[in-house]
DNA sequence: TCAATACTGTAATTTTTATTACAGGCATCA
DNA sequence: TGATGCCTGTAATAAAAATTACAGTATTGA
């Protein structure tokens, strides 16, 4: 088994810091792993021993043994046929648009293959404890996605706002957050100080963290329970946010499933309220 | 130039103990090039010193940068977006996340083939004319992408704006609209009455329409000039906006391309003024 | 609430690795 | 044939990396 595969399958038992270092392994595979301890370690954003247990805890003896593997990886990878058959796609009468959405396609794929099943679930399961408060926040552009999975989120649980408005305003809301209560932030490439400064500061009222971001990992990772990373690179002038999308209906489908009737009752009273402008029955 | 090609040239000009080192190093590309200078000349049968002469004579000013320069070459390679999505396999430990996000590739490939070019370019023309101002606008669940519409266009283009907040303010809103302008409406099914009713007024002041809808066609149609249509059925509970926002974000690349340099510049401004808190210069 | 356990980072230590200094060798050219 | 300049390897040194020891801090379970 390569290595990113046996990486990926202990994802599900490593303990925090260690998680760390394995997404970030995964996210800039191969090039860190060939790096130093110390480099790995910074940019998962803990130290350099945590590396070395995450290696030993996959079965290597030694650092330089896990690179020696990884080498090999890698060459084997590189150097095996590279070319491959694209899968041919039916025809279209609009080129531009086909080759645009390919690579969302391919954004998408990444994706799939970036979140492993025990995140997923671990962040569902943070969506659907009904006792905590659930606040969604997001940076310059992707707050309209905090604010789309906000609208949904709202029908199938209690307690949901979306931390919106002018930066200057997330002080006051912040008096609201209880310990517990879930934030769920976005924040991709070119990451915004003051959103990090405010993950700081729902860690601090002790708010659990769900964060998602790209490959790169936003520096929240560090702080944060559970990490979704996303692909977002489209080569484009500007990252594209399909992949969080995608990923935010997928968790509000996942959850909205899991609650099975309690929550279609509920769901049944907020339509009624919003398609007839009843004050509720 | 890739290291790769840069060996190659210098073959010529190396002498013989170096000219060694050069094909153990091509032979074993890249693994050896990513262990330590000791291993590369033993590989080669000569010693750590013409190893390092020979990367001194390739302009590196030590051997750890030769490595982080041979790493950077093999990430992108390796990494490359189609090989990214090639070499993990479609095998996914995630069955949940990859069948919801394959029911949305489906919904992409298919909204490519009902978006026909000349109405794409159409919108695009709508989109890149100046001189009119543009508001985004959509319903309950939509207008977070046209929030997200908004924030893109604000930058490549003067005079846009997101028609947001409560449905009761869009009236006020509607005061400063111009015979010309341009209105992106998001509407997809059960659409609200509200806002079709506000495509009419839109209609009546003149504005030109961009609606951004799903196969069923929202009854907005009639009065729009330029119609999107994007498949939003993914067998869930709710419809999905991914579509939606694939295709926004394909309208924003293909309008900021097609501006070029002029664009370019609006861009810095706004991007210097964006993260350092200029207040313009 | 307390004890036990597991996790994590700092700092010291050891090991490995890169780099430099130097001297012998080999060809070239006078 | 002898001197010059460029290659080359050995061995010493310096730098950096990996590893270990340890102590503080959360987490878990009773």
């Amino acid at each position: 088994m390569a290595i990113r595969e046996q990486v990926q399958a202990s994802l599900g038992v490593l303990p925090g810091a260690e998680k760390k270092v394995a997404h970030a392994f995964l996210a800039n595979y191969p090039s860190i792993g060939l790096s130093t301890i110390a480099e790995l370690a910074a940019l998962a954003g803990t130290s350099a021993p945590t590396v070395l247990r995450f290696v030993s805890r996959l079965g290597f003896a030694s650092y330089p043994e896990f690179q020696r593997t990884l080498r090999a990886d890698v060459q084997s990878q590189l150097m095996s046929p590279l070319e491959r058959a694209r899968s041919a796609g039916p025809a279209s009468d609009n080129p531009a648009l086909e080759a645009s959405f390919a690579a969302i396609a391919a954004n998408l794929q990444a994706t799939v293959k970036a979140v492993p099943e025990s995140e997923f679930e671990a962040a569902c399961e943070l969506l659907a404890d009904h006792r905590s408060a659930c606040y969604c926040l997001g940076g310059r552009f992707t707050d309209a996605i905090a604010a789309y999975m906000a609208a949904h989120l709202r029908i199938i649980r209690p307690n949901v706002s979306h931390f919106g408005g002018q930066t200057s305003t997330w002080r006051d809301q912040l008096l609201d957050v209880r310990p517990g209560d879930v934030a769920v932030l976005f924040d991709i490439r070119r990451y915004q100080s003051d959103l990090v400064r405010l993950g700081e500061l729902l860690v601090e009222r002790k708010a659990r963290i769900l964060l998602i971001t790209d490959p790169w990992l936003s520096p929240i990772a560090r702080s944060a329970r559970v990490v979704l990373p996303c692909v977002v690179d489209a080569n484009r002038t500007w990252d594209s946010s399909v992949a969080l999308l995608a990923l935010v209906e997928a968790l509000i489908d996942r959850v909205s499933r899991a609650q099975g009737d309690a929550a279609r009752a509920r769901m049944q009273t907020l339509e009624d309220i919003h398609w007839n402008n009843l004050a509720g029955r």
